[in-house]
DNA sequence: ACCAGAAAGTCTCATATGAGACCATCTCGA
DNA sequence: TCGAGATGGTCTCATATGAGACTTTCTGGT
């Protein structure tokens, strides 16, 4: 079960006639967007995550750390969950078993010695490499039955979502 | 830490000046369009799951098949897993701990004594009607920021996307 | 300058999860 | 009709995770 649907040659499985019907009605009835996004994003970053934990090692926290770092350094454990949606004790733990394989490195905060700053390694680095080509080729794969103006069109309308999570993430009753 | 951020007077805090240009820059080289997804699901879906696990005390697995036999009974285990993306052994936990709670009744397959269907009994259809409606509501609010054309064209797209999933995530090589 | 409260990060404990073995049943080709 | 392999579902074990307590440091109002 799950996202590899191999048939036993290896070749991409047609889908059950019976099953098509369930496919495209899911969600139809409710939460069509929110379920349809997760389907989506399932099938594109489970697989991949998975098969990073398995063969480097790494857990979530780990593997989205680095991710961050990568493109900003010096950033703090805080930041990392603001914005990755993991919890602080495990984006912790992350922290501190990366350090311990010397995959990134940590400096207090002059200003501030509660925060700690982070920094990758060249180790650290040279992992983010080697898993990084196939998130970015899953990525692609994802997006390939869109046109490019759709791609564009797409993103546009992702970042709008994002950039008003703010005004309704604190909206814990609901 | 984490989606809930609430200023002591109960009010949306305004986001703290130098941190800003994170959130609109990250992801900005690598991943775009996946990161995005990410975000804005973590910041739906996490929140209203983590509240129904911990008021209704649900797992996962057993909140997703509680929605997917709402909109269609009989159902078995591996479609569930198919369409959800979690693994079979989650999903069978799930089962087996909804049929112990009596929320879900189980009966063979006739056709096929391996498989069994699933049907929700009245306080399965109870106890959903009890978290469904957070979770519309809180979709609604993710969406607000769009126009309706915009809603329109995000959920064609995500069907689209939706729709070319198998052709890609069998790629379990990537 | 002080104190109450917020924030950063770490820790503990119980639980949910992922991986994969396992059994029973079904399917399909020889 | 038989047997090999696929499939549906369950189980076990190790691990990752969520909740929340706790410590230290910072901040803002008085």
């Amino acid at each position: 079960m799950r996202p590899s649907r191999k048939s036993p040659n290896g070749t991409t499985k047609d889908l059950p006639p019976e099953r098509e019907p369930l496919a495209t009605v899911i969600g139809g009835t409710e939460l069509q967007i929110a379920y349809r996004m997760g389907y989506v994003l399932n099938f594109y970053r489970e697989p991949s995550f998975r098969r990073i934990e398995m063969e480097l090692g790494l857990t979530r926290p780990e593997i989205v750390t680095l991710i961050f770092l990568n493109f900003r350094e010096g950033v703090t454990a805080s930041e990392i969950c603001e914005f990755s949606g993991h919890l602080k004790a495990n984006i912790s733990r992350g922290i501190i078993a990366l350090e311990k394989k010397k995959l990134i490195r940590r400096a207090a905060d002059k200003t501030d010695s509660r925060r700690q700053q982070l920094f990758m390694t060249a180790a650290g680095r040279a992992l983010y490499a080697r898993y990084i080509p196939a998130l970015r080729e899953r990525e692609r794969a994802m997006l390939a039955c869109l046109t490019r103006a759709e791609r564009n069109e797409f993103e546009r309308l992702l970042d709008k979502l994002a950039a008003h999570v703010p005004q309704w993430a604190a909206l814990d009753e609901l």
